[in-house]
RNA sequence: GGCCAAGUAGCUCAGUCGGUAGAGCAGCGGAUUGAAAAUCCGUGUGUCGGUGGUUCGAUUCCGCCCUUGGCCA
C-alpha cells in the first residue's frame, strides 16, 4: 500500500486563526508547484471575504486555491461534503502533476478527510425544524431523555444541554429508524495518498491574542460591517444560519440590529476569535500524527518544502 | 480646603450582624462524525487600598493616610 502512495504526497498546514497559515502557504507556493486546498468552514461561503480572511485576488491569481466560495451564505456546508470535495480536489491536483497543499483551521474537516467519516444521512431541515419546535416547548434535557430511550450509548456521552448533538442524534434516528451509535464505526479509512500534516503552534499565547486583536481591527477597518450589510440586502439571511454564526459576522449582525454598539462589536468579536483559537489548539493537541511547527520560525517554509 | 460615596479575582460587582470570601464575564483545560468560526463540559488563594488601634481573632468595628468619583466652597 505504500507503493500506491509513493510519489503522491500531499502537504497540510493546520493552525489556529491568525497564526500565519496563509502567509506560510504563500511562501511555500513561491518555491514549490503547489495548489492550495482550503480546510476552512467559513471560506466556503461566497461573499464572506473580509471576516473569513479569504486569500486576496492577487494570491488566488498567483496560486490556484480550491474549496473557497462553494456555497451561498443561505446554504449549509458539511464535514461530509468537505471530505468528498477535498478528495476530488487533491486527485485533480495530482493529475496536473502538482502537489496539494491543504491549509486551514477547521480540524473536524481535516479529521473527516484524514480518518474518514461514516456514511450517515445528511441534515434534514424538516426534522430539525420539528426538533427545534419540541425543544422550544420542552427544553433540550427532555429531548436528551427521549434520546436515552432510543439510543442509550449516545445519550450517555452527550450532556443534557448539548442541543446540537442531541438534535443530530434524534435526527438520524427519526430519518433511519436506527440509532446513530449503531451507524458509527471506530475504524479509520486510509487515504489513497501520503499526507504530511503540520500543526502551527504559536509559542506565545499572549502574542496570538495580540495578533487576533490586530486582525479583527483590520477586518473592521476593511469594512466587515458593510460586507454583512450588503449580504443582508442580497440574500434572505437569518441569524441562525451556519454562515451567520461565523465569528465576526455574528457580532456584526447584532451590531446592525442595534443590540450592541461599535465598541462592543470589537470587544465581543475579539473575544469570540480568542475562544475559537483556543478550541482549535485543543484540536491540534488531540489529533494524532501532526508534526509541530513554529509559524514564527524563519525556516518553517524550508521544513515543509523538504518533506514534499 | 470641607462634606459624601466608593476602593474585594484580569473586568463589573455581591458578601462577611468580627472566625481570612463568591457570582457573571474574561482567561485556562477538555470533548468534538453532514451547523464545527458550531455546540457542550470542567475550572475561582484574591496583600478584601495602606497603616495603626480594639479583639483570642479584623477584609468586616474605630482612627489616620492614599486613590477615584460627586457635591459644596
Amino acid at each position: 500500500m505504500a507503493g500506491d502512495a509513493a510519489g503522491r504526497r500531499a502537504l497540510c498546514l493546520l493552525g489556529p486563526t491568525a497564526s500565519g497559515k496563509s502567509h506560510l502557504a504563500m511562501r511555500i507556493a513561491a518555491r514549490l508547484p503547489v495548489e492550495i486546498v482550503s480546510v476552512d468552514s467559513g471560506q466556503v461561503y461566497r461573499g464572506m471575504d473580509i471576516g473569513t480572511a479569504k486569500p486576496s485576488t492577487a494570491e488566488r491569481a498567483a496560486v490556484p486555491h480550491h474549496l473557497i466560495d462553494l456555497v451561498a451564505p443561505t446554504e449549509a456546508y458539511s464535514a461530509g461534503r468537505f471530505r468528498k470535495d477535498a478528495l476530488a480536489a487533491v486527485e485533480a491536483i495530482f493529475a496536473r502533476g502538482r502537489t496539494p497543499l491543504l491549509v486551514g483551521g477547521t480540524m473536524l474537516y481535516y479529521r473527516a478527510l484524514a480518518q474518514g467519516i461514516d456514511a450517515l444521512p445528511e441534515a434534514d431541515a424538516a426534522i430539525r425544524a420539528a426538533l427545534d419546535a419540541e425543544a422550544a416547548q420542552k427544553g433540550w434535557p427532555a429531548l436528551h431523555a427521549e434520546l436515552a430511550r432510543v439510543d442509550p450509548p449516545t445519550a450517555a456521552r452527550l450532556a443534557p444541554n448539548d442541543a446540537q448533538r442531541i438534535q443530530r442524534a434524534l435526527e438520524v434516528f427519526r430519518a433511519t429508524g436506527t440509532p446513530i451509535s449503531a451507524l458509527r464505526s471506530a475504524t479509520t479509512v486510509p487515504l489513497p495518498f501520503a499526507l504530511t500534516a503540520y500543526s502551527l503552534l504559536p509559542a506565545d499565547r499572549a502574542k496570538l491574542h495580540a495578533a487576533i486583536a490586530r486582525r479583527f481591527d483590520a477586518m473592521l477597518a476593511a469594512g466587515l460591517v458593510g460586507e454583512l450589510e450588503a449580504l443582508r440586502q442580497h440574500h434572505s439571511l437569518t441569524a441562525n444560519l451556519p454562515a451567520m454564526r461565523c465569528v465576526g459576522y455574528r457580532q456584526a449582525w447584532e451590531h446592525l440590529d442595534g443590540q450592541i454598539d461599535r465598541k462592543a462589536l470589537r470587544e465581543l468579536g475579539i473575544i469570540a476569535t480568542r475562544q475559537l483559537a483556543k478550541r482549535q489548539l485543543t484540536w491540534l493537541r488531540s489529533l494524532p500524527g501532526l508534526v509541530p511547527l513554529d509559524p514564527a520560525d524563519p525556516a518553517a517554509a524550508e521544513t515543509v518544502i523538504a518533506s514534499a
